[in-house]
DNA sequence: AACGAAACCTGCGCGC
DNA sequence: TGCGCGCAGGTTTCGT
């Protein structure tokens, strides 16, 4: 479900509910949520409090004092807050049950979302994090450029690889493609250092402004959390197949790119 | 090492 | 109505 902007809005909202709250306990009713040991997790977390939660990328980090939890919602994870004994609904795999009656539950139809322990000490220097690439905002200059110029890939995917580039994924991966007039199946190594820090100017912006309208939402329910974002209505090429494009009226064509559903105007991207 | 395809899951919409 | 297929905002693993 989510890329940047989206978790972003999640980590928020959150936030404004969660810190200081303390764990009582945690529920796990699907065993591979988890890249732990339960056992290890609760020990762990159990009587410790919330003091934070950061974002990197595409990862949110709930920061206790000695330990930090690493979630990525993936697809379709997301998190709800209701209260303790209310009704475990379906798809709800994780339970962190807190002080003051809340029950924060870790929802996921395709159970593809992850969860690791680390400690506070190393979490940065190590996987799942140590590898990320920077985000759009942070990039400096020719900074994308000489991460894909040596490499033979689509721009698409060199976008979607959160080594080389964090944050963006299906969605504002196109959207950066269409502003920066690049097509898709463009190759990483013709690849201009013009063309590289347009691309990072174009998903900054388009980053940027999908967070300002609290991420977009399509094809999803709503959620207790405010997943719903209002960025789908700016949308310029992304699930347009068959509209006119907004630059030049061509009619916007639909391909698979490294097996992506990839939103594009032949005529404006070269 | 690098690349592309398949795998991981479940649900929904579409055509027949 | 029922069935099979393709598709879904992501990442990891497998095969070449």
């Amino acid at each position: 479900m989510p890329e940047l902007p989206e978790v972003e809005v999640v980590r928020q909202q959150l936030k404004t509910k969660l810190i200081g709250r303390t764990i009582n306990d945690i529920i796990s009713h699907h065993d591979r949520i988890f890249n732990d040991d339960l056992k290890l997790v609760k020990s762990a977390l159990i009587g410790k409090a919330i003091l934070d939660i950061e974002r990197y990328g595409k990862y949110l980090v709930f920061i206790f004092d000695d330990h930090v939890l690493i979630s990525h919602l993936r697809m379709e994870g997301k998190y709800y807050l209701k209260h303790i004994g209310d009704k475990k609904e379906k798809h709800e795999h994780i339970f962190f049950e807190l002080d003051n009656d809340i029950s924060l539950r870790y929802h996921d139809t395709r159970k593809f979302g992850r969860m690791d322990l680390r400690t506070k000490e190393e979490y940065l220097k190590i996987d799942p994090l140590h590898k990320l690439g920077s985000e759009p905002k942070f990039m400096k200059e020719n900074e994308l450029y000489n991460k894909i110029i040596n490499r033979n890939i689509f721009i698409k995917t060199a976008l979607l690889n959160q080594e080389i580039i964090a944050g963006l994924g299906n969605i504002y991966v196109d959207e950066t493609l269409f502003m920066s007039k690049i097509h898709p199946e463009r190759r990483t190594n013709t690849i201009t250092k013009d063309e590289a820090n347009l691309i990072v100017q174009s998903a900054t912006l388009v980053l940027d402004k999908a967070l300002a309208l609290g991420g977009t939402t399509i094809r999803s329910y709503t959620s207790s959390l405010g997943v719903t974002g209002l960025f789908q209505n700016e949308l310029l090429v992304h699930t347009k197949k068959g509209e006119s494009c907004p630059t030049c009226g061509n009619i916007i064509t639909k391909l698979k790119v490294g097996g992506r559903g990839t939103y594009v105007c032949d005529k404006c991207q070269k």
